[in-house]
DNA sequence: CTGTTAGCGCGTTCAA
DNA sequence: TTGAACGCGCTAACAG
């Protein structure tokens, strides 16, 4: 640890009424120079210019924003920063607001409805332009949702939302597509098939966990066992609940798993106990594994459509900003099944 | 794609002044009231605290940092967010900093040093209390970073660096780690090892290579091959990496990868052209295989501790913003070499 | 074309 | 214990 002294350069912060004051014009001529007001003198505009890139002047945005003029922040909330579902939607939708001239600062509920509603209270406070959110887990109440919008912010859910709050939504077609999963499996020989999903409370697994009791019951076929999973979906809780699986008496011959974490410790454990997959455990899971070429074997996934989704959210968001548009609109993106060779 | 018309429950922000005129008090005191102030009557205080309970009542952010009394917002600069090491910092950081009280904006630069200028001037007109960066490959100059200096912002870099700012760094032990992968892949035998990694500009893919570089001599090696890869680190790339070194007349016995996508492309065309891994060619690899156990053969990976370099980062930040510490430390997290099979 | 004035919401001075 | 007044930096309305 090596260690430095620090020679602070800073001076104090340079505003229009220092460059007014320098240059003999009143402040709100600066103000209208540099915003390019055809109704300020071309030399003035000039010399203002040159004045101001020469000093390095930044505008306040706190000032700007104070008046109510203009603000281009928006906030993200997610679950979980690092979960590569989110990591996805986060950098795309970072990427496009900022091409938009719009600033994204991104928060992590961690699945606490406590954290999410302090969250909900910093946005207000700072007076975000708006918000994107998809909920925790634990999220059953919706006030702190209505509060961001009696504050007039506008509010997009995607993939988790809030059923009871009237707020455009972008979701997925998880009843369909766990509809079309699990008759995959079913058409491939499999009649044993266990479902390893999140809580009921989030419309995502709830309708996933629809879709699959559905086809079961549509198909008549006898075993069927949902595995509700409270915890952070990771490797550790997919190697468990295999194990559980693979010692009860009642041996699933497929699994259908919500999370790319689980379905790992699935297949770390099978590997160990030397389950063969497809012949003796038919796999498919949500999420796009990384590298779906290297597993033995190659991994069949469902695959949500992650541009799709943020493009969508962005631009419901950006039309209730910009045109104040008070529409309930819900898009849905439509997830795909990608067939390889695990079932 | 469904449509409700929205019922728009906006309502004015309520301020200090509405709160003071509607209970027949001055403004000061409602301010003094929410503060706690010990100096007001504690009836009025419990009125104005019960009204602005009840009233939802949110402090103006915007207002308060143009006084120049508090902001405790923090930016942090990454070159991607979904590339799984910044994702574990971003996450980790996001964490730490919540729980101090403070936010976390998320900018993404993309690689590109036009971006991460432009990010820097938005952190400036926004007034952020500091700055957390990891440079683009792209970087080679550093006048933005100065201008946030000048602006008072404090900085603090974490991974890859600017090695020419004077500010709080904290970086990876890559060169002695580098040192220990190549001799321990010298030692198991390997003679002819190829260097995958990055644009010598950044500090750590430079240091990296010093390293390789130096054991290779050391130990009077004839081959030496260093690949520097100026694109983004895709596993499309890692697959065409390696089949151009596989065609040379000069193929490689080992290869040391800088980055997991690289190697998983590496992996993916190894399995196809049947090359056996440790046999034929050795692989040791920086970062953290997910899920290190199911690849076949298992993984030798250079692990970067994210949680130290999160922790060790905002603590040098705090410093800085609460104690005004302008001393330039720099900080070592050491890396570990986690032997497993594929060399 | 430019200057004057006002006010966004807040906290802090000074005065009562 | 409370009130009055000021100013943070900026933009917009109005006046000249």
């Amino acid at each position: 640890m090596h260690t430095f002294v620090f020679y602070d350069t800073m001076t104090k912060r340079i505003t229009i009424k220092d460059i007014a004051s320098e240059l003999n014009v009143h402040h709100s001529t600066v103000s209208r120079a540099l915003h390019n007001d055809p109704r300020v003198n071309e030399k003035t505009r000039d010399i203002v210019l040159a004045y101001a890139r020469e000093h390095e002047y930044q505008k306040n945005m706190n000032a700007v924003q104070l008046r109510g003029t203009a603000n281009n922040a928006i906030a993200l909330i997610v679950p979980n920063i690092n979960h590569s579902f989110f990591a996805d939607i986060v950098s795309q939708l970072t990427d496009i607001a900022f091409q938009k001239g719009y600033v994204i600062s991104v928060f992590q509920s961690n699945e606490k409805y406590e954290q999410e509603k302090e969250i909900i209270n910093t946005i207000i406070q700072h007076n975000f332009a708006g918000a994107i959110v998809s909920i925790a887990k634990d999220t059953q109440k919706s006030d702190h949702f209505r509060l961001l919008k009696k504050f007039g912010i506008p509010l997009v859910f995607f993939d988790r939302v809030c059923e009871d709050v009237m707020a455009p939504k972008v979701i997925v077609n998880n009843y369909d597509i766990t509809v079309l999963a699990t008759e995959c499996l079913i058409k491939k020989g499999y009649s044993r098939i266990a479902h390893i999903t999140g809580t009921n409370i989030i419309n995502v697994f709830r309708n996933r966990d629809q879709g699959y009791q559905d086809t079961i019951n549509k198909f008549n076929i006898d075993y069927k066992n949902s595995i509700e999973i409270k915890e952070d979906f990771s490797i550790e809780i997919g190697k468990e609940v295999f194990n559980k699986l693979w010692n009860s008496t009642e041996k699933p011959d497929a699994i259908l798993s919500s999370s790319v974490n689980l379905t790992l410790g699935i297949l770390i454990q099978a590997k160990l106990l030397e389950v063969k997959i497809p012949e003796q455990l038919g796999l498919i899971t949500f999420g796009s594994m990384l590298s779906s070429e290297i597993y033995q074997p190659q991994m069949t996934t469902i695959e949500q459509q992650e541009t799709e989704i943020a493009q969508a959210t962005f631009e419901l968001l950006e039309d209730m900003i910009v045109n104040k548009n008070n529409q309930v609109i819900i898009k849905e993106i439509k997830a795909q099944l990608i067939l390889r060779e695990s079932c």
